[in-house]
Parts: structure tokens; C-alpha cells; sequence
DNA sequence: CTAGGGTTAG
């Protein structure tokens, strides 16, 4: 592992004895203002991010330039201000330039790191960082393993994890632990597990806060298990923990998922009368409720609220009207809505390409996706999964499977790998187009491990059985009939 | 002074 990061580094970060001293020759020292101004950078950043991936990286090779002047807490500063912009990745590479020029690094430092790698899903790294730290004295602890449980790909295990932890005397969990384990269980929604590790918590005397809370009720919103919603907001009231915000935004969702708007109206009512203010998420969970049931006009209505109460619509408000406009006004006029919103300043992200590229995709306007599609380089924006997914479904619907397949090599390619719905959309446009031998190889492909070890859904798979049920006698058939009917 | 948990759109 050690050697793998060693040989991703930079030439220079791997050789930090060519420059033992500052880098410029023509500066010779760093004015005691440049550096408070550093440092004042650092302190902001480390709170809400830098303003772009560019000023960072200059940031980081000035310190690097006057590294004697700028301490372990400066640095972690900085990898903490790349963190809140979920550049884990840039934040492990500067760590082993960090490492590899002897600029000293602490608990802190090796605790970001250890999330970074865990938010990139390379736990195994997590823990070699975490045998690291041992080696080299330093003692992790709950905010460490913290980091390296959200990274297990097994939820599940983490219980016994943190319960080996406290035998072992290495951690006293806290509050935030078990809410991270909470999260993860819910993610994949195993409530009741998340329910079991909430019960370990109070066992071990770790008081549930708010956002303990909403994880669980948000666990159970998804199952629509609202008895037990609300035991927990009563037993919330019990235990003299306030809803905040996020609870109006997951209940305002939950209402909206199946059709209670007026409810989800009532949550907002009660929230402002709580004297807390519903924020831009709550606005926007409640607009795409309208939207979701048909009614363009309640949604445009709730942007108008929430300008009205100081709240600032954002780029997701805009693309729940788009999206919303596709499904009940046509693609065109949200097109053309689509090109107001860029008059008035809108810069749209992948997110709102996406939302447009899929309703001309499902109006059959396959050209004008693909110019939107192929479009995408050229503003430097990367398709993402369902981009892709997107376009190859709009394919396959019009029978274009070399189209189709084409793109599903581009996206291997861009190193975007597809997913189970990427794969199931694929399949089922080759049964559609009586392309059984392609389906076959596709479904081979998909269940291997290199191919991401998918399965079919269930709607493939009701497609299979009615093809092998109609069309027993056509003999292009068979490959299917040996892998279902054997 | 620096590290860990939560809400919305395709």
C-alpha cells in the first residue's frame, strides 16, 4: 500500500531533498502580513471550504515554500477546507506531500486523511493509515474510528466493531459514533438494526441528540413506518430534544413521497410557529411535493413564499421546476424556461443537463439529447452515471443498441463504470430488439465481480420470462433458455 | 487555532 502511494506521488513530493531550504531565491523571507493573511484564509476555509480547488493548491505550495512558518494546525487547516469541498482525494495526495517534505502531522491531520480515504470507499487504506499512526505513536481514538466506520462496506459489522472497541478499552463512543453508524444502517435501510444500535447507545449511557433523531426518523419516513415516527417525535418532546430544521425537511419529504402535501404544508406552518426558519431545503422538498402530484401552479406558488420569506432559491429549486415543466408542460417549455433561468445568472450543474437530457429523451427528441449530451466536454461538465444511463436508455428505446453500446464503452472508458440500472436498461433493450445472444453477455458480464457484481431486476426479469414464454420455438432463444429454464 | 454524524432535484 505504502509503495502504491508512494509511486502516485509527485516527482518532486518523492524527492524532497532536492529543496531542503525555501524554494525562491529571490524572496527571502515571507512578510509577516502575507503570513497572518495565510493564516486567516486557513481559518475561514477550514470552516466552509476555499473558494475554488485552484486558490487552495497555490495556498498549499506557498506554506510548502515557507514550510518552517506555518504550523501542523495550519496545514490541517487546509486539508480540512478541501474536505468540506469533498475533495477527499486532493486532501490524501498534499497529506503525502505533507509526509514526504517531514512537515509534522498529528492526530488531527491523520484523522482527516483516514475520513478522506473512507469517503472514497478505499477503507482498506483507512486502516493502513490506522496501523501507521500506531506505529509511529500517535493513539487513534473516537473521532478516528469514527471516520473509518462509515467506511465499512458492511454496516452491519460495525456494531460488533464499536463493541469490540469498548471491550478493548480503545474508545469511549460517543454521540456522534452511533449517529454515524445509524446513518449508514438507514442508507441501506436496515432500520431495525440502526433501532438495535440506538438501543447499544443509551446502554452505554450516550445521551440521542436532534440529529440522532432525524437520522431514525428519516430511516423510517423511507418505509413509511409512521407509528413508530410518531413514537420517536413524541418521545423527541419527552426527551426536551427540539425538532430543528432538517426534522421539518424529512417530514415535509415524507408527506410529499406519498401525496400528503397539505400535511407537508402544515409541518412548515408549525415549524415557523415553532419561531425556526424553514430553509431553502424545506422549500424545495415541498415544491418537488406540488410537482410530484401535477401541480405546477402550487409549486411556482411556493417559490414566491419562500422569496417572501428571505429564502433564496438555489440551482436544485430550478431544477425541480424543470423537471416538473417536462412532466406536465413538455420538454419544450421547459426548455425555454430552462434558457430564462440562464439569462438570469442560473450556471446549471450535471444535475440540471440531466433532468433536460431525460425529457427529450423521453419525448423522443434522441438528437436534441445527444447535442445537450455531447455538449457537456465543452462546458466542462462530466456525465455521470445516470447521464449516461440516461442517454443509453433513450437509445434503446428507439432501437439504436450500437448507439446504446457505444456509449456504455465510452463511459468504461471515461471511467464512469455503469451500474445495475445502466446494465438492466441495456438487457432490456436487447430483448426488446430480439438481441438475446448480446442480453446473455451482458448478464454474464454484470453478476462478475470486475463487472460490479449486479443482478437483474425484476423488471428484466419478468421481460425474460415473457419472452421464453411466447416465443418457445424460436430458436435465437436458446442462450436464454439455457441460463433461465436450466 | 486543526479531525468525526443529519435534509432537497435527473
Amino acid at each position: 500500500m505504502a509503495f502504491s502511494l508512494r509511486r502516485s506521488m509527485p516527482l518532486r513530493a518523492a524527492f524532497p531533498f532536492i529543496h531542503n531550504t525555501p524554494l525562491s531565491p529571490s524572496t527571502s523571507s515571507l512578510s509577516t502580513t502575507r503570513r497572518r493573511e495565510v493564516q486567516t484564509i486557513l481559518l475561514k476555509s477550514s470552516k466552509s471550504g476555499f473558494e475554488n480547488l485552484g486558490d487552495a493548491l497555490h495556498l498549499f505550495d506557498e506554506m510548502l515554500q515557507w514550510r518552517t512558518l506555518f504550523s501542523v494546525v495550519n496545514f490541517t487547516q487546509l486539508l480540512s477546507g478541501l474536505v468540506k469541498m469533498r475533495h477527499y482525494s486532493v486532501a490524501v495526495s498534499l497529506f503525502h506531500q505533507m509526509c514526504a517534505w517531514n512537515i509534522p502531522v498529528n492526530t488531527y491531520t491523520i484523522s482527516t486523511v483516514i475520513n478522506c480515504y473512507c469517503r472514497l470507499n478505499m477503507i482498506q487504506c483507512g486502516f493502513s493509515m490506522l496501523g501507521w499512526m500506531i506505529k509511529r505513536g500517535f493513539r487513534p481514538n473516537v473521532v478516528t474510528y469514527t471516520g473509518l466506520i462509515k467506511g465499512l462496506s458492511s454496516p452491519v459489522e460495525a456494531r460488533g466493531f464499536i463493541k469490540r472497541l469498548i471491550r478493548l478499552n480503545e474508545i469511549e463512543p460517543d454521540v456522534v459514533l452511533y449517529s454515524a453508524v445509524i446513518d449508514r444502517l438507514c442508507r441501506k435501510n436496515f432500520v431495525d438494526q440502526a433501532l438495535d444500535v440506538f438501543s447499544d447507545m443509551r446502554q452505554e449511557g450516550v445521551d440521542a441528540n436532534v440529529v440522532t433523531y432525524n437520522l431514525l426518523v428519516q430511516g423510517l419516513c423511507k418505509l413509511n413506518r409512521w407509528e413508530e415516527i410518531d413514537r420517536l417525535l413524541r418521545e423527541m418532546d419527552v426527551m426536551n430534544v427540539c425538532p430543528d430544521v432538517y426534522t421539518s425537511s424529512i417530514l415535509v419529504n415524507a408527506y410529499c413521497r406519498v401525496g400528503r402535501v397539505e400535511d407537508a404544508e402544515n409541518v412548515i406552518k408549525m415549524t415557523i410557529e415553532r419561531s425556526e426558519c424553514p430553509n431553502v431545503v424545506t422549500y424545495n422538498t415541498l415544491m418537488h411535493g406540488y410537482c410530484l402530484r401535477g401541480k405546477i401552479d402550487g409549486a411556482v406558488a411556493v417559490v414566491s413564499t419562500m422569496k417572501s420569506m428571505g429564502v433564496v432559491p438555489d440551482i436544485v429549486t430550478c431544477g425541480i421546476l424543470l423537471d416538473g415543466f417536462c412532466k406536465k408542460n413538455g420538454v419544450d417549455e421547459a426548455m425555454s424556461l430552462f434558457h430564462e433561468m440562464e439569462r438570469n445568472g442560473l450556471i446549471p450543474n450535471i444535475y440540471i443537463y440531466g433532468i433536460l437530457i431525460n425529457g427529450l429523451c423521453n419525448d423522443g427528441q434522441l438528437s436534441k439529447a445527444k447535442i445537450l449530451f455531447d455538449n457537456l466536454s465543452s462546458i466542462r461538465l462530466e456525465p455521470d452515471v445516470k447521464t449516461y444511463t440516461m442517454m443509453i436508455q433513450g437509445f434503446c428505446q428507439k432501437g439504436l443498441l450500437d448507439e446504446a453500446n457505444e456509449l456504455l464503452r465510452q463511459m468504461e472508458a471515461e471511467n464512469c463504470l455503469p451500474d445495475n440500472v445502466t446494465y438492466n436498461i441495456l438487457i432490456r433493450g436487447c430483448i426488446q430488439n430480439k438481441k438475446y445472444n448480446e442480453a446473455c453477455g451482458l448478464m454474464d458480464r454484470m453478476c462478475w465481480p470486475s463487472g460490479g457484481g449486479f443482478s437483474l431486476d425484476s423488471c428484466t426479469t419478468c421481460m425474460i420470462l415473457d419472452v421464453l414464454g411466447t416465443e418457445k420455438d424460436d430458436p435465437s432463444t436458446l442462450a436464454l433458455r439455457k441460463k433461465f429454464l436450466t
